[in-house]
RNA sequence: GGGCGUGUACCGAAGUGGUCAAACGGGACGGACUGUAAAUCCGUUGGCUUAGCCUUCGUUGGUUCGAAUCCAACCGCGCCCA
């Protein structure tokens, strides 16, 4: 058993409950089999970059065997989690957590198998348990074990009331509960030792361990690891890409924008990320940053990362379709742009809007494209950027805003690119 | 239930009758430099048919020639007392 021992070889252990973790999950593994768990809220319905190291955690665990099961957390959902955050989360509808736990199973399936014969992957929704039980049972058999003097020391409790304004409602107060009952439900019927999460999860972790230890006397023994919170090396947010978070589906996050999102990844980082994120051997990342230190400008690093990433998230086909759309648009071959091109750039994930041919030739000014291509929020905006001069129709400066696009636009007859900054490129092409 | 306080643009935070589309900081975005990096520098950051007009300062109503600023009620939030 090398759970801990690999997950610690890439930099991905934060804490642990118990120094021998590994050693204990062989013992308990020897008797019966196992299972790991990580919870993920359904705050939208899709998960995103920053959801993933907890999904690699459970990668690994089925790695090594351990049963990996995502919590879905249907009804922990409705109630927010407070690790974290600075201010009360706004609740959401039923409806939504519903559909979004939908979303969330679907991304998970790519990542775990549910079919492994030793240690299928299992989705469970915290709901199935507390969906039906009441009010006073919760309270009788759940907050009897909880005491209040612990539950105001964790450090989501107490950053709220002393270091913000914000204070907290008794409902958020009451997550810690609703996730140390779902670890204890987990343990009892899915043979599930150990906790996974980010390292904000400690405070609700060990509320889990507690309240197994609890009820479940001396044989009771859970098990609590966390990872590390991703953040970068100049202290901004993991997992932001233009003031959006990067997704983890194409209808989110087009894969071309996903590889474009992990090409820029900074020099300080990339050797971290490359360990957190890829399943490449240490001696082959070694051998690349040595690779890279030599020449960075060639960003091999980042074009390595950039691929294994968008394959694993996307699939072989769509990752090399993104280094070949790169190669494109970043490549100065916009020119050269023949009909087969403007076709493969489409389905190669970039973003594309179709327009009829009539709006192009009656004139369609090129604000008005940037605003409906999503370039711009308004027309003033897109003037700005234009002022700027960031604001490029088929990687030539517009300088004039009022300058309408029509049907000599297009290249190769098929498809206008256009681009805002040097990140944001949008396909054009009439219908 | 009572007292005190508070609610401003993405966030933080000034402004307390006109000169306010609203200082400043952060973030974000654009440009320059580079390596689609970082750091640095410059610029932008409510909308529009842009020398002008329109909509914004918790909500609604009022006072006033004129309100983010004054008044009333309501709503949200914080702290304290019961």
């Amino acid at each position: 058993m090398s759970l801990v021992a690999d997950l610690a070889s890439r930099g991905l252990v934060q804490q642990v409950s118990d120094p021998a973790i590994d050693q204990r999950l062989a013992e308990m593994g020897a008797k019966r089999p196992i299972a790991a768990y990580a919870g993920f809220d359904p705050t939208a319905d899709s998960l995103h970059v920053g959801n993933f190291v907890a999904i690699i955690g459970l990668m690994y665990a089925q790695r090594n065997g351990i049963r990996p099961i995502a919590i879905v957390g249907g009804a922990t959902g409705l109630i927010g989690d407070p690790s974290g955050k600075a201010a009360e989360r706004q609740l959401q509808t039923k409806e939504t957590v519903a559909r979004n736990v939908q979303g969330i199973r679907g991304v998970l399936e790519r990542f775990l198998r549910f079919d492994d014969p030793k240690a299928p992957a299992q989705i469970v929704n915290n709901l199935d348990w507390f969906g039906a039980m009441s009010a006073i049972d919760f309270l009788r058999d759940v907050g009897k074990h909880f005491r209040i003097g612990s539950m105001l020391a964790k450090d989501s409790v107490r950053s709220r009331m002393e270091a913000s304004e914000e204070g907290m409602s008794y409902t958020e107060f009451s997550y810690q509960l609703l996730q140390g009952f779902d670890f204890y439900r987990l343990y009892k019927d899915y043979g599930c030792v150990l906790q996974l999460g980010g390292s904000d999860q400690w405070g609700n972790i060990t509320a889990g361990i507690d309240l197994i230890r609890k009820l479940e006397g001396e044989g009771g023994n859970a098990l609590g690891l966390t990872m590390p919170l991703i953040a970068t090396a100049s202290g901004a947010k993991f997992g932001k890409s233009e003031g959006n978070a990067v997704w983890l589906t194409a209808d989110r996050t087009k894969p071309f924008d996903f590889y474009q999102f992990w090409l820029r990844t900074e020099d300080a980082d990339v050797a971290r990320y490359l360990r957190y994120f890829t399943f490449l051997p240490l001696e082959e990342i070694d051998a690349l940053l040595a690779e890279h230190v030599k020449s960075p400008e060639k960003r091999l690093a980042q074009k390595r990362l950039a691929d294994e990433m968008t394959r694993l998230v996307h699939g072989a086909a769509a990752a090399e379709q993104a280094v070949a759309a790169s190669g494109t648009l970043y490549g100065g071959g916009v020119e050269q742009l023949d009909a087969a091109a403007v076709e493969a750039l489409a389905g190669q994930g970039v973003a594309t809007i179709t327009v009829l041919r009539a709006k192009l030739e009656g004139g369609w000014l090129v604000v008005d494209a940037a605003v409906e291509a999503g370039l711009a929020k308004s027309k003033g905006e897109a003037r700005r950027l234009i002022a700027q001069g960031g604001l490029y129709v088929n990687n030539v400066v517009v300088t004039d805003a009022s300058l309408a696009l029509g049907a000599g636009q297009l290249v190769a007859g098929a498809a206008i690119v256009l681009r805002g900054g040097k990140k944001n490129y949008r396909l054009i092409r009439v219908a």
